[in-house]
RNA sequence: UCCUGCUUAGCUCAGUUGGUUAGAGCAUCUGACUGUUAAUCAGAGGGUCUCAGGUUCAAGUCCUGAAGCAGGAGCCA
């Protein structure tokens, strides 16, 4: 095919009066004269002019929305007001029409329930065509972040046989005729015919893994799918997503949370410097959107502007027994606004509390720590108190956890009573405990929910939508 | 999984106490116009009212059930 320019490359030069062929798809066709071409290079058209007393009718009657066009021609500044430049078409090729009759997206406005119908399409839309440069950033942020740090970029399996770590509900992975699966004597399934002669499932985190290759190569960080077959029906759960999960041997918790609120500051600076004009459009659809609801609920901050307070502010760092004294003398608890009330220290906060710390009282990110130790993992490192772990929670406004972590335990008798009070079978964990059993040391890692990341930067409102193909109980289309 | 609400044209939605032939805006198509910015103007086509039962002379409207969607909760990232 002839050479083709990238959209973005024009609008971005302060070059014009050059022939130049674009490729890319119509937008829409105003006044049987302008098309607005995309090429997802930018949420940006490019205006193509095209004179429609020279251009055959029947040409014309097929640049419809949807359509993919190549053309040539002059790049020149526009005469209209909408943009800089525009390119006066010479030479027009239709790569592929599009039935206007048939083709679901139409030059106006969509909701998103809808564009989640048609996921396959939605790429073409501007919010869906933002979105995913967003999210491009982020990934790609996360890796420049570790890897500057000299951190090893770890693949830790995806399909497991350990389903002790009790994160979540597993999807199980199996060959075995599910009409006629081989039985034991006492009828359950005998999967040792199974193809890896044993139970196996999908990953729900990697963070064990990650642990015994942080345990020689210091620093390593996971950034792979995770699977929970939890039947979570929210806009923050997915039964498929994105998770990274660092591992950092000799760090502590304070280092851990350096580590991370690090890393989401950077996340974010790169999202804001590098997708500024998809983050300017995101910032604008979600002012429509706020506008659209009752003034008490409304956000104080614009998107642009929370992302900036976000990066420029130190997060408030508390531990759980304050954030419980706090909740306790709050004026919602005091009035029993609070559908679950916060009386007794112990209990797990629900999601109206951390709404509460992080939306009214402190209005910025929190991180909490040392929470009781009946309501965290088994990993989690024992304090001196002998109730509380050296548990991390990173809380944000709108999304709740987007961040859980620890310092792991090191010591291998707590590490080993901790796992029988909890019925975790220590036998088949002989490999995570040997960790401990052969140079142990201190080490810290965390947990974080790439889609929330997301999430957060867009400021969109479903999870479901910062995900290209979404996964979410009664839905796995395309 | 639980609670609440919703499901009517391609999309977003009206639809009165159950009562003739179910409406609007946008989109689409046809025509006009031609430097437009979700162009504009005129006209046209487009419906198994989610599905399955039930009540009734009569159901988009009332009742029961199912499915899907949304919001909230739980689980968590």
């Amino acid at each position: 095919m002839a050479k083709r320019t990238k959209i973005k490359d024009i609008l971005a030069s302060e070059q014009h009066d050059y022939q130049a062929t674009v490729m890319g798809w119509v937008r829409t066709f105003r006044n049987n004269q302008f098309i607005a071409l995309n090429d997802g290079s930018t949420n940006a058209n490019l205006q193509i002019v095209v004179d429609f007393n020279t251009m055959e009718e029947a040409t014309l009657k097929r640049i419809t929305t949807g359509a993919a066009l190549s053309i040539a021609g002059k790049i020149v500044p526009s005469q209209g007001k909408g943009q800089k430049y525009e390119l006066i078409c010479e030479n027009l090729e239709i790569l592929g029409d599009c039935d206007a009759e048939k083709f679901p997206l139409q030059p106006k406005k969509h909701s998103l329930e809808f564009l989640r119908e048609i996921a396959h399409l939605r790429f073409r839309t501007n919010t869906f065509g933002a979105i995913n440069r967003v999210r491009n950033t982020l990934s790609y942020a996360i890796h420049e972040y570790f890897q500057s740090r000299g951190f090893v970029y770890l693949h830790t399996p995806v399909i497991t046989a350990s389903d002790a770590e009790g994160a979540g509900q597993m999807f199980s992975v199996s060959v075995l005729d599910k009409n006629n699966p081989p039985r034991n004597e006492d009828g359950s399934i005998n999967y040792k015919e199974d193809f890896f002669g044993r139970a196996t499932n999908l990953t729900v985190s990697g963070q064990l893994e990650a642990e015994l290759g942080a345990m020689a190569l210091s620093e390593v960080y996971t950034f792979g799918p995770t699977f929970r077959a939890e039947n979570s029906n929210t806009t923050r759960h997915l039964a498929e997503f994105w998770m990274i999960e660092p591992e950092v041997a000799f760090n502590d918790l304070n280092d851990n949370m350096d580590l991370a609120e690090g890393l989401l500051k950077f996340c974010i600076e790169q999202a804001m410097s590098k997708n500024a004009d998809d983050l300017a459009f995101l910032d604008q659809r979600l002012a429509e959107e706020e506008k659209q609801k009752p003034m008490n609920e409304r956000s104080e901050m614009g998107l642009l502007e929370s992302l900036q307070f976000v990066a420029n502010n130190e997060f408030v760092r508390l531990t759980y027994t304050e954030a419980i004294d706090i909740l306790r003398e709050s004026t919602p608890n005091k009035k029993k606004k609070f559908a679950y009330p916060v009386d007794a220290w112990g209990v797990d906060l629900q999601s109206e509390h951390e709404r509460y710390l992080v939306e009214k009282h402190f209005k910025r990110p929190v991180i909490l720590t040392d929470y009781p130790k009946d309501i965290k993992a088994f990993y989690m490192r024992m304090n001196e108190d002998g109730k509380t772990v050296r548990a991390m929670d990173i809380l944000f406004p709108g999304i709740g956890e987007i961040v859980g972590g620890s310092q792991r335990e090191e010591r291998l008798h707590l590490l080993e009573q901790r796992m029988e009070e909890m019925h975790i079978p220590a036998e088949e964990m002989y490999w995570y405990l040997d960790t401990r059993r052969f140079g142990t040391c201190p080490h810290a890692g965390f947990g974080l929910g790439f889609e929330r990341l997301v999430l957060f930067v867009t400021g969109m409102g479903n999870i479901r939508d910062v995900i290209p193909f979404p996964r979410y109980p009664k839905n796995a289309a395309f």
